[in-house]
DNA sequence: TTTCCGCGTTGAGCCAAATCATCCCTCCGC
DNA sequence: GCGGAGGGATGATTTGGCTCAACGCGGAAA
């Protein structure tokens, strides 16, 4: 579920460092004047990951927020012996770190070679109090974000394993259409089978079992274990909603 | 988990209309100035609830935020068939109606005989736009409610009925104390078992199951079907982060 | 091309929680 | 105090998804 910032994309002058960053149309950078962006640019640092390797544990002190630029990251926590809860996927565009508290409430890790920019949380607090429109955008990121965990709350509380890998599936498709800007019937499943059920509430298994499932119900095809084909796009929205036949 | 503002409480002078008002310490009116809160109180309405009186209904346009003085409310989401999740409770303090969505996501219905007040978000939208500090804490709310829903996953995803229960009530036992200021060992359940059912993602029979272990534990007592006394919070704790022995 | 290793799939049996059924208790109104 | 209604508790049974086990397959290295 990307968040997209709202208002025009501004334009820059021929020779800016972010002239061709991939992801400035759909993060909080979009809003930004040439000069502020430039600011924010020189404050950053380019990080680059290889899959597993990991941005920050959860304990550690919290003194960098991050955006994500290419690849795919997974947070999650984990409970004292080992039951584990992946809270969200991070992908291009992507901003993350926001916290109150001191130290960080959970894990990240990278699920493909991906490159990360960093900000010092202190460097970044400034600038957002001296750059109201920054503050604007991340006060609506973050009820973006409360408003999918919403929907994550009634999918983990009352979804079947079913409707869980359905909504999770269309979600997917969702977001690559918002980023492309056109109707998508293909994406790619970045996370393992084990990270997918860490997310839904259920085991490798039961997520094997179910695109089995809405494999046989020719609702999706999968061309590799990666990448999925929808098929039939309103058969999986009645599913993920519970209006599925028995 | 309630929010808790940051900084000083602006001090007010006598005959101020806000001057004995109960949730003034605990919410985002905590660090404004006399004449902005003064505003601010101008601004707002009070509605009086009865119990299951609706607040809004999923759908309705999204012209209002609201916070809650007294009483208690609960938020909820509702599947094609029936089944619903409680996507939260709502106690005085509460600030309510975050959403960059053109209609509301979640029905609001009171639990208890309830003083809410309403704005008109467009005056609010305003209002917050004149006073960065009401942004800035309505941003850290966001970040707290985040937070919190991120717990509400863990929960949800990989947590027994037993921990669910334990979980929550450990929240609402810390919820009074930050509130009242200090240790507590008693809390009320303003809800019924379905509401806390439909929140912790079990059902009314597992929740009166699991109050039966509590309770045979000697982890709880329940002084009334709605109070609840800890008799001892570290097994509580224990239970709650699945440390308990078998 | 072959081999190997780890992820993914599939099957069998089990269990925690749901469902179904009944009873109890508390809180009203009278 | 009495009767009734509705929420809450408890017992019996069912079941969706988990656990345990075996096997398949695809991608990487030689």
């Amino acid at each position: 579920m990307p968040y997209s910032p709202t208002g025009a994309l501004t334009t820059l002058p021929a020779g800016h460092p972010c002239e061709d960053c991939p992801v400035r149309p759909i993060t909080i950078c979009r809003s930004l004047e040439a000069r502020t962006l430039a600011d924010m640019r020189r404050m950053g640092n380019m990080q680059r990951l290889q899959p597993d390797q990991p941005v920050l544990h959860e304990g550690d002190p919290a003194k960098r927020v991050f955006m994500l630029t290419l690849g795919a990251l997974k947070i999650y926590t984990l409970l004292g012996d080992g039951r584990r809860q992946v809270t969200g996927f991070m992908f291009p565009g992507d901003f993350l770190g926001i916290t109150r508290d001191e130290e960080y409430a959970f894990t990240i890790e990278a699920l493909r070679p991906s490159e990360l920019w960093w900000f010092s949380r202190e460097a970044f607090d400034r600038f957002v109090e001296a750059n109201p429109s920054v503050e604007r955008e991340l006060y609506k990121m973050a009820a973006h974000e409360l408003a999918a965990a919403q929907q994550q709350m009634v999918l983990l509380g009352r979804k079947t394993a079913a409707e869980r890998v359905a909504s999770f599936f269309l979600n997917l498709l969702q977001r690559g259409e918002r980023v492309s800007g056109r109707t998508e019937t293909r994406f790619n499943l970045p996370m393992s089978r084990l990270d997918m059920a860490d997310y839904l509430g259920l085991t490798k298994e039961t997520v094997s079992r179910m695109l089995a499932e809405l494999r046989d119900r020719r609702l999706i095809r999968l061309e590799t274990q990666s990448r999925v084909e929808v098929l039939d796009r309103a058969g999986l929205a009645d599913m993920a909603e519970g209006h599925r036949a028995a």
